[in-house]
DNA sequence: CGATTCGTTGACGAAGTTCAAGCTGCGTGG
DNA sequence: CCACGCAGCTTGAACTTCGTCAACGAATCG
């Protein structure tokens, strides 16, 4: 919620912030007492596994928050693209007065949000095929991004294998495998059209 | 068949329910105005799929709260076995008064512990094979029923692999194969003993 | 111009699904 | 009591999918 409030403001512990493409925002283990509302770009949250194996939570594009931990960060965030976003400072929870009662709505709405994000994720998860996990994909970054049918992918063939549980070499092939099916072109690597919405939604399994 | 009777009323807004083996709390699409805290047995939440298939969500015991969607319900819930919970009345977000600031951080702590298990099965979904889904499924249900080597698995077959994304055969297959692996050992098909749980727990990929 | 990074593609094998059958426990009815 | 049916679980064999290994093409940058 971007309104007339520009520039630092201080007084509600909102700050404007830029990073640059690869920068990483906040690492696993920080303390969590802001979180993040982009305004420009796009960031990504990842955490690593003992076996090394990156987990990609999330991407996050104009208009999302991020960042929502309770204490401790359970994830680091990196900037995809050169991004700008709000940093907000978290409520504190014995505040009782008036502005307290107004971020914490804020703070509970964000919340529900980001919750409501990473519970669709979760959806994508069960028993799906590499073209079901990829179609549902583009369909959900075309709608998060509001672009119906020319999708720009701001994130590597690598970001979006470790978001699908997949492999690079898998995501590639089911990207050309989508093409010569005729759902979907490609210009580029990165910039995706569907050609066919009726069917990519289907296969993605979902009728938004 | 519905709600099950008798309740404890308080003036809170909080009422003890029951239910039966196999019925249903609520439904995809009813009204959010409640959530639930379980008190006794086990609860399942879960969508159904265009292709109809089930994506199970997650599994709920006695201290679990579940039910927290912001409008509408984005799945159902049922009871695994004969439960009693207390089914508590969202706070209205107009109320400013001390009485709602209670509930407000009631329901924020609640909405918290529901993102952090949401997020942390996410986690468990990345690029995992059957003997580290189940590992992790069995070292997390022992966790969350505080039964550190003896685990009672209330659901069946079928939930398990509906919730972690794979099939019946697949995960009897894996259990087996952990039993003659010295990991575990069954006694019946619901009673789980961990027999190595460092080896168990290594291969869950945690160490909590 | 090479060096590097990122994406694509082919061959092969391991893991998991599908198909099919059989087993076990349990309730019902004879 | 046993016979029967049913539902849940297990197991075997064939097949499919996707990951691994390897090579190569395209774009970028010094």
């Amino acid at each position: 919620m971007p309104d007339g409030l520009c520039g630092d403001d201080h007084a509600t512990g909102r700050r404007l912030v830029r990073f640059r493409k690869g920068e990483t925002i906040y690492y696993e283990g920080d303390v969590a007492d802001t979180w993040f509302e982009l305004t420009e770009g796009a960031a990504r949250t990842c955490r690593f596994r003992a076996d090394g194996h990156r987990q990609l939570t999330g991407f996050y594009y104009a208009g999302d928050v991020f960042g929502m931990e309770d204490q401790d960060r359970l994830e680091s965030a990196e900037a995809i693209t050169d991004l700008a976003a709000w940093r907000v400072l978290k409520p504190l929870s014995e505040r009782a007065d008036e502005a307290a009662l107004g971020a914490q709505s804020d703070y509970n709405e964000a919340l529900t949000r980001a919750r409501d994000s990473v519970d669709e994720r979760i959806f994508l998860f069960g028993r799906r095929t590499a073209p079901e996990r990829l179609a549902a994909f583009i369909v959900l970054t075309a709608n998060r991004l509001r672009m119906p049918t020319d999708v720009e992918l701001p994130m590597c063939r690598t970001d979006i294998a470790d978001h699908l549980g997949l492999t690079i070499h898998t995501v590639s092939r089911t990207f050309t495998q989508l093409c010569e099916s005729g759902l979907i072109s490609l210009v580029g690597s990165s910039s995706c059209r569907i050609l066919d919405p009726v069917r990519v939604m289907a296969l993605a399994g979902v009728e938004r």
